[in-house]
DNA sequence: AATTCGGTCAACCGCTACTTA
DNA sequence: TTAAGTAGCGGTTGACCGAAT
């Protein structure tokens, strides 16, 4: 059972868009505003689908889209990006100002794809081309099969290795967690991005101006195995967060872990609680990986920082 | 000069999630 | 509760252009 079509095919132009129906969209938006795409094409004068309608603004005729070349900085991002959420366009797009879905896509199977194959690796699963296939996943364990899904809301955090618990002790005030210039991330897996626990604040204006369809980057990734070597500009240098926990005794959040967010009182688990308790509360992304060899996190800001902490020994 | 080929990217298509009646 | 409508997403297509033959 399809969909209905959201326009009458006969009586709409398909193809290139003219100039004239260009200057039409743009005037009509500037008095009107965005939204209520199906019925701006008649209010506009203009013979088009309201969903043209919409990729043409969205994609060509915003006024705050970039142009022009990507920079060898959004190339990394986009890469990085792409491992940590898969062919999730829009939420790359989104933490790359000034940039469409559409021309990272077009440009990721462009130039990206190329580039990563001259370094020998695998872009679908940012693992080198030689190595051992990714093991199929088992059920429940959210891997990038079905990446293209929207809103997986499966549940959330790592299912391996989730003994592989890490507490620290503050009085000690030991630091727990190295921070790393360049991550080497062997494996990881189950990236924390559900609404409803926090992963990612609803206070970020980026986030919410993006969260166009009230799950903006909320949904559950599913986080392919990666194994990749990457150094990454970073635009400032990250911060250093050997920071007290917000509440209680300890961190835990390495495997599937919970406690409760001492402003909301919501549980939350895993990936959530080291960004909460590490005081990244407007964290967008955070992904924990328990596996060997070496645990570790990540964590992208709201400044598009990354942030790595490796689990140092528990006898350390 | 004509043709072929490959790269690029705007636009379309089909699908799903969300909203509303 | 359910069905229909809407918005948005990701994959794909095809027109266009420049380089190579």
């Amino acid at each position: 059972m399809g969909r209905s079509p959201c326009c009458e095919k006969e009586h709409t132009n398909k193809g290139a868009w003219t100039k004239e129906e260009d200057e039409r969209l743009i005037n009509y938006i500037k008095v009107h505003g965005e939204g209520c795409w199906r019925s701006l094409p008649k209010a506009a004068g203009l013979l088009r689908c309201g969903k043209s309608c919409r990729l043409r603004w969205i994609n060509y005729l915003r006024p705050d889209l970039k142009r022009g070349n990507f920079t060898e900085e959004e190339d990394e991002l986009i890469i990085n990006f792409h491992s940590l959420l898969g062919n999730k366009w829009s939420l790359i797009a989104a933490r790359l100002p000034g940039r469409t879905d559409n021309e990272i896509k077009n440009y990721w199977n462009t130039h990206i794809k190329r580039k990563l194959y001259s370094r020998g690796i695998d872009p679908q699963t940012h693992r080198p081309l030689n190595s051992a296939p990714v093991p199929a996943p088992s059920p429940g364990n959210n891997n990038n099969n079905n990446s293209n899904k929207r809103n997986n809301n499966t549940s959330t955090n790592t299912k391996t290795d989730c003994s592989n618990k890490f507490e620290m002790n503050v009085q000690s005030n030991r630091p727990v967690m190295q921070l790393v210039p360049e991550f080497i991330m062997s494996t990881g897996r189950s990236i924390g991005t559900d609404k409803n626990h926090n992963y990612h604040s609803p206070s970020s204006a980026e986030d919410s101006s993006n969260n166009t369809s009230g799950s903006g980057v909320t949904t559950e990734e599913a986080h392919q195995e990666l194994n990749l070597e990457l150094s990454i500009g970073l635009p400032q240098q990250p911060r250093i967060i050997n920071q007290k926990p917000a509440a209680g005794g300890s961190y835990q959040f390495f495997g599937a872990n919970t406690n409760n967010n001492p402003s909301t009182g919501a549980a939350q688990t895993g990936a959530a609680c080291l960004c909460y308790n590490l005081g990244f509360q407007n964290s967008k992304l955070a992904c924990s990986c328990s596996s060997n060899p070496m645990p570790m996190s990540t964590i992208i800001t709201a400044d598009n920082n990354l942030h790595r902490f490796y689990r140092p020994p528990l006898d350390s």
